[in-house]
DNA sequence: AAACGTTGCACAAACGTTTGTTCAAAAATA
DNA sequence: TATTTTTGAACAAACGTTTGTGCAACGTTT
């Protein structure tokens, strides 16, 4: 049983290859292939369960109908969330992607981006670790579109989309304030990521716009859970122990909050917290977490849609949109 | 800046493209290419940035180095962790993963494969929705390897590699019993699943080694945070409660763990609770549940290896593996 | 009946590779 | 010097598509 090509079936039906092919893609009446042929070949097409070739296709036209995806790890929720948003948008839209681990680290980033070219995709999404968009911006002008998610560069024409950082980080610290807490500490991700430069900056211009800038202290250095739990270990085993902990992500709150259990300490009665992130299971800790939400189906379908709209026409203005994000109340604040 | 290809590799240093192939897939002196070509060439060919059509080379040697990867839901903890593993592993062994997402439809899973089908890819890890592997099996005959993990099928010739299910669940209900535990509830998953029907298979085997049977109760239909929640909601509101929740799967327990909160009920005290699937906010809850945790590393890791070798020699007897899971002990069982 | 428009399809090139075969020139041998 | 061997590389086909063009046969008009 040979593999059905379409020259296979020009063979058994006796039509030429590009007769075949004009009517397996419905340009039938456009070259005026007879009701009779196009039936045969139909028929013959669905018996033989045809399945065209994409690779082939992609050859002669240049076009694979492929979107490469580069996360800094799949296993984070937050990032598995983004790339099931973006798989269903881009089967919506007719495309196919393909998952590259950057694993956080900026040479798995840049194998995974080669790899990505070298497969030819039509273009690409990704969650830059590195520093520099120069080789991505090189790599947009060569024709192949990039746009960034979540983590982005300042200076750069690459479209991104992501949270607005800065004022979810300002909500987030002025409700601590509101609710009488001047001791807030901040526990930082990876401290060359855009995100984590913009939270902080959100806390900050919080702090100093009631005048508390006294009290400003940033701790910690990744996203990982463990990092939570050292800074916070510390921070507890010190004099004078923050009130309230501001989390720049999830991770980091859940090594905060096993630090404070660890201490013996209630949340929110003895150490109040806030973190960035939604997920799930911040709705069954005890307390659940106050948090900022980001609009990740929002990021996905946009990021989507962009990368569409570049592929199409090149010359466009390339749109850095940077959506709302929203602070969920729960449980993990306490009024002083 | 036109495009580099080998031919245009060829053009500006005058050797004939199969020169440029060949030094450039390293065979060089196996067909007694010199020195001096082979220097000129490589540094044209880094100069101009080369990188090589996968698609093209595919076209060619009718070989993608791209493994198709199936998964129900990847917004799913369980799944992105599988899906992570394998994007490493795949990448280790020179493979790309193409990423598809069923939405836990049949239909939705048909799809998918088609579509892998026609992108070429050299096999491919299904966690199949359908209750029927006879169109996966032929596609398997039909040189495309296939290999299931998670879920799979009874009588199937398919290689697969999951959970030791059964036993998964008699350790964890036989827990309970130990604890004093008679009226134990199961709340099911997907009853249509293996790993429902033999994790529902174990834990009645455990009620009945211990002369329980009367007690078995299994309710519940799919994997859902709803379902635990609806069914656990219907459980505490009848005459006799359960003294003890076996829930199958993290999500299921997440929305019994809601509802007994709802309830006013305190576990252990209240109520016992112990699920399958491990994940790291299971300990971080209050308290912390006790769970079967499924060996996804390995999971990944043998499907990857197993897939490989079907690649290379199509005749090998399929393997089909079912690894030891491990009961996690937290603080979610109350001893009576 | 001659000229012409239509209908229905085939031919062939191209996309970027890999690889079996061929072949001239240089080197080695007789 | 004449012959053989070795060296270094080119030629060409093939993978499965798409698409611009060509061209018979048929039908219509004058």
């Amino acid at each position: 049983m040979d593999k059905t090509t379409i020259t296979s079936i020009a063979q058994t039906t006796g039509f030429s290859i590009s007769t075949i092919s004009r009517v397996l893609n419905g340009k039938a009446e456009k070259y005026r292939i007879s009701p009779k042929t196009v039936e045969i070949i139909e028929k013959e097409a669905s018996r033989c369960n045809y399945s065209p070739s994409l690779i082939a296709r992609g050859l002669r036209m240049n076009k694979t109908h492929t979107i490469g995806l580069v996360v800094p790890s799949i296993d984070n929720p937050f990032f598995a969330n983004v790339a099931s948003v973006i798989v269903r948008e881009a089967k919506n839209a007719g495309y196919t992607i393909v998952l590259m681990d950057s694993a956080e680290s900026e040479t798995g980033e840049t194998e995974c981006v080669r790899s990505l070219l070298s497969h030819r995709i039509d273009g690409m999404i990704v969650v830059p670790c590195g520093v520099s968009p120069d080789y991505l911006e090189k790599i947009d002008q060569d024709n192949i579109p990039v746009v960034l998610v979540d983590r982005y560069f300042e200076r750069t024409r690459l479209p991104y989309v992501s949270t607005d950082n800065f004022s979810g980080a300002y909500e987030a610290t002025e409700h601590l304030i509101r609710h009488g807490h001047k001791h807030i500490v901040c526990l930082q991700g990876n401290p060359v990521a855009t995100p984590t430069k913009n939270r902080v900056a959100g806390y900050l211009k919080a702090l100093s716009d009631h005048g508390l800038e006294q009290f400003a202290t940033i701790v910690g250095n990744d996203f990982s859970v463990q990092n939570g739990y050292g800074e916070t270990k510390l921070l507890l085993a010190s004099d004078n122990r923050p009130s309230a902990l501001f989390a720049l992500s999830n991770t980091i709150a859940l090594g905060a909050y096993k630090a404070a259990r660890e201490a013996g300490l209630t949340i929110p009665d003895d150490l109040s917290l806030v973190c960035f992130d939604n997920y799930m299971y911040l709705d069954y800790l005890e307390p659940p977490v106050t948090r900022v939400a980001q609009p990740i189906d929002e990021i996905g379908v946009l990021a989507i849609k962009i990368l569409l709209r570049s592929m199409e026409k090149r010359d466009e203005r390339s749109s850095q949109l940077l959506l709302p994000p929203t602070l969920l109340l729960a449980k993990s604040v306490r009024q002083l």
